[in-house]
DNA sequence: GCCGTTTTCGGCCCGACTGTTTTCAGTCG
């Protein structure tokens, strides 16, 4: 059975944990970690890849024996190293690493001295007290693990959107404190993930003691992780861990850069650090004891020969190389953005009335958005029929007649019904401005009858944009069995577009999606999906999430005025 | 296991905090 690279990542992973366990050399454990990063965050399927005879040693990372396991894990779907792995160390072993405090080492503790090969052999050996009793561990350590085995497995990541309302209310409350510089987020926030693991804060400080204490004071703070001089950990009540990392101000910059990653990153601008005979931590860029530079990114980047590299694109993906030659893609941004093509209002399931919605557009500086409220076939949204989209379509008429500086583009978010026709018939779409065409039903299909359902919608040519084109809801629903591979070429084949939907529990297409749609020319709109006046306000996060996937202006239609607009619409 | 404008062998990022060590290993980011 041929596997996605998801799975293949999750596979050479699995391998690194494993070696990591038994020993040996840490460094090929390392090349398997590594290597499950770069196929996970790879924009084509090894599948094709492979099809095409591409080699893969030209993957960072990947050298000749990795290039033969991937290809043999990713024709046959079996690894026997893994497989050899598992059968050399049975029983939880990864579930048992993933512990707090739980590294390698003491992992390799547990199994030689006690025996322990599951969290439930684990549990009674923790509840005996057996753990204090080996040499190496400690009562502290029993205590903490207990803990960590009755706390019910929480939300690891949170999204992005829930870490950034807890972010404005606890930077403002660390910036409040005296004797404060800069205070700022970092890590996978500031780089902008649709998911956060923790948050990294970032502060100058004249004292580092001070300001963790202040933290650790917040409101919402339930527990202590650590505290130093420099240092200061803390959960939050909805689980959340913070970081706050106190530098001097003359290494901000050098500090900014390793607090936000990513550590692939990090680990990249390390090693070309290195090779000059530099060294670079999150005090500075030092030749010998001497600080080159620190105070500001800009400057650190500079003396490594490098373009500065916006947070978003810090993964890893080809930033670096692109940064030597100065051809960083100019990113999109939130100005950028003339209007909105995604936008519901209370005739299907919207909160307020159309000219509620265009005045809130209009107020945030658009010139057009385009009204799409949803179809007959859900029900559940009052969505509209033929009739009343037609009756809409006068109102709307009714509203434009009334101002010069804003359009109100006629649209609809159509149904793809399960065979790959639409929910209403061509002679009303033909009458809209533009049709967004969406699959809000059966999500259980195979891959292969998903991709043809959508293929077959986009072959209608009224149809110019694929709304929320994988239905995932982070955290709630994976996207549904879809070859997007499949989609991408044929929607570059018809000249059709893709949205990147901005709500932020959506953000569909993904960054590697959208990095991979505009390798192949296809257009993007960075849409909300807005069902209220305040849905407008998603937009950052579609913006964000095209950031990340290497998106231009020119890549996004709504970056447009609106006669250039029109002619893209058109197919 | 990967990789090379110092190397095809000998390296592989770097520092803070904790707990148990009695001067530092382990973990984490």
């Amino acid at each position: 059975m041929p596997l996605h690279n998801v799975e293949i990542a999750k596979m050479l992973d699995q391998t690194g944990e494993l070696l990591e366990i038994q020993g040996g050399n840490p460094f090929r454990a390392r090349a398997y970690r590594r290597a499950a990063r770069v196929v996970g965050g790879l924009g084509k399927s090894i599948q094709t890849l492979i099809a095409a005879d591409k080699d893969l040693t030209e993957l960072p990372g990947i050298g000749d024996d990795l290039a033969a396991k991937i290809t043999a894990i990713a024709t046959t779907g079996r690894f026997d190293l893994l497989e050899q792995l598992k059968h050399e160390l049975p029983g939880d072993l990864g579930d048992i690493a993933a512990l707090p405090g739980v590294g390698p080492k003491r992992l390799k503790l547990l199994y030689d001295r006690l025996g322990v090969r599951t969290l439930d052999e684990l549990r009674r050996c923790a509840a005996a007290g057996r753990l204090r009793d080996v040499k190496g561990l400690g009562g502290k350590f029993e205590i903490r693990l207990r803990e960590a085995l009755q706390k019910p497995a929480g939300p690891s990541r949170f999204r992005l959107s829930v870490v950034e309302d807890e972010a404005d209310a606890l930077l403002a409350f660390l910036r409040d404190a005296g004797g404060v510089g800069a205070v700022v987020a970092a890590g996978s926030f500031r780089r902008r993930r649709e998911t956060v693991g923790d948050l990294d804060i970032l502060a100058t400080a004249r004292d580092g003691w001070k300001i963790g204490d202040r933290l650790i004071a917040y409101e919402n703070v339930v527990k202590t992780l650590a505290h130093g001089p420099m240092r200061t950990s803390v959960e939050l009540r909805s689980g959340l861990q913070v970081d706050l990392r106190v530098v001097p101000a003359a290494s901000l910059g050098a500090a900014l850069i390793y607090f936000t990653g990513s550590k692939a990153h990090n680990l990249a601008l390390r090693r070309l650090a290195q090779r000059r005979g530099w060294k670079l931590n999150e005090y500075g860029l030092f030749d010998q004891d001497h600080r080159i530079a620190g105070s500001t990114e800009q400057a650190v980047y500079r003396k490594l020969g490098l373009s500065y590299i916006p947070s978003e694109l810090r993964e890893d993906r080809g930033e670096i190389a692109a940064a030597r030659t100065h051809s960083l893609p100019a990113l999109v941004s939130l100005a950028d953005i003339r209007g909105d093509l995604h936008v519901h209002s209370n005739w299907s399931d919207g909160a307020v009335p159309i000219a509620v919605m265009a005045e809130a557009a209009r107020a945030r500086g658009y010139g057009y958005i385009a009204l799409t409220d949803h179809s007959q076939h859900l029900a559940i949204t009052h969505g509209l029929d033929v009739e009343r989209l037609s009756r809409q379509t006068d109102e709307i008429d009714r509203l434009n007649a009334r101002r010069e500086d804003f359009t109100i583009l006629k649209g609809i978010e159509v149904d793809i019904l399960t065979d790959g026709t639409l929910d209403l018939p061509d002679s009303i779409l033909a009458r809209l401005d533009l049709v967004v065409a969406a699959v809000h039903s059966r999500f259980d299909l195979s891959a292969k009858a998903q991709t043809d359902r959508i293929i077959r919608a986009m072959d209608n040519p009224h149809v110019s944009i694929v709304a929320h084109p994988t239905g995932r809801l982070i955290g709630d629903r994976d996207a549904y069995a879809v070859d997007m591979e499949r989609l991408i070429e044929a929607a570059a084949g018809h000249g059709c577009h893709f949205e990147i939907n901005a709500e932020p529990d959506r953000l569909d297409l993904s960054d590697l999606h959208a990095r991979a749609a505009k390798a192949a020319g296809v257009k993007l709109a960075i849409s909300t999906d807005a069902h209220s006046a305040d849905g407008l306000d998603f937009m950052r996060f579609g913006v964000d999430q095209a950031r990340r996937g290497w998106i231009e202006p020119g890549d996004i239609l709504n970056t447009r005025q609106l006669p250039a607009l029109r002619k893209l619409l058109k197919r």
